[in-house]
DNA sequence: TTCTAATATTCTTATATTATAATATTGCGG
DNA sequence: CCGCAATATTATAATATAAGAATATTAGAA
């Protein structure tokens, strides 16, 4: 039985919450990375990416250290891919539900 | 390599990202229960609970079905379970890391 | 029926999140 | 020192989410 303050576990879910930010955090699953090169890999601005780099880093499931005027990200928590696949899995299993709902 | 849109994935964090919701789900976790039980364990309204049932099980995380004039929710997904589980490891660690820092 | 308990829905207001544009900071190379 | 490249911050407007109050629905009991 778990003792967690609900609006701690919320608010790691929150961080997620966004399409933009799981992408970041795809991206990084191959590697540390360059705010550089992480930009031309998403469709957002390069301040609406930074705020969203933000987010992460604030909720530390990424870190960063700056390499002269390069900034380098990285996951810090690898937890996230295995939330990230279990919400696949979840949304896997309700395609399937529906794909058999039609079949009736 | 997952293939899964983005926005589909951060769909199923934000359903879990509100502490009343999390506590719906841990609720559940003893197994199914009526609305009438679920009111009592949480500290929101009754139209506010309501609507967060209907959160979840839009998203398919629970489900639900009458027993005369009583409503009885379920988990739908016990993925989640383990998802919380990771969030509150990530929430651990973090923990555990701030203490190292305060100590030097 | 009519009443009542259980639950859901709707509306409104308050608050939070997001995107964009503009501006600021920082660290080089010249 | 100057200017540029890389990144962050701030302000603002648009949008989304949440809470609470009021109302609606539904199923059974009287």
């Amino acid at each position: 039985m778990s003792n967690m303050s609900d609006q701690l576990v919320s608010n790691v879910f929150k961080t997620l919450a966004h399409p933009t930010r799981i992408q970041i955090v795809k991206l990084l699953q191959e590697g540390e990375m360059c705010v550089c090169e992480i930009l031309p890999n998403l469709d957002s601005e390069q301040s609406n990416t930074s705020q969203h780099l933000a987010v992460l880093k604030n909720q530390g499931i990424v870190e960063s250290k700056k390499e002269g005027t390069k900034v380098i990200y990285s996951i810090k928590n690898r937890e996230v891919y295995q939330m990230i696949d279990l919400a696949e899995k979840l949304i896997l299993r309700q395609i399937e539900e529906t794909k058999t709902l039609l079949e009736k």
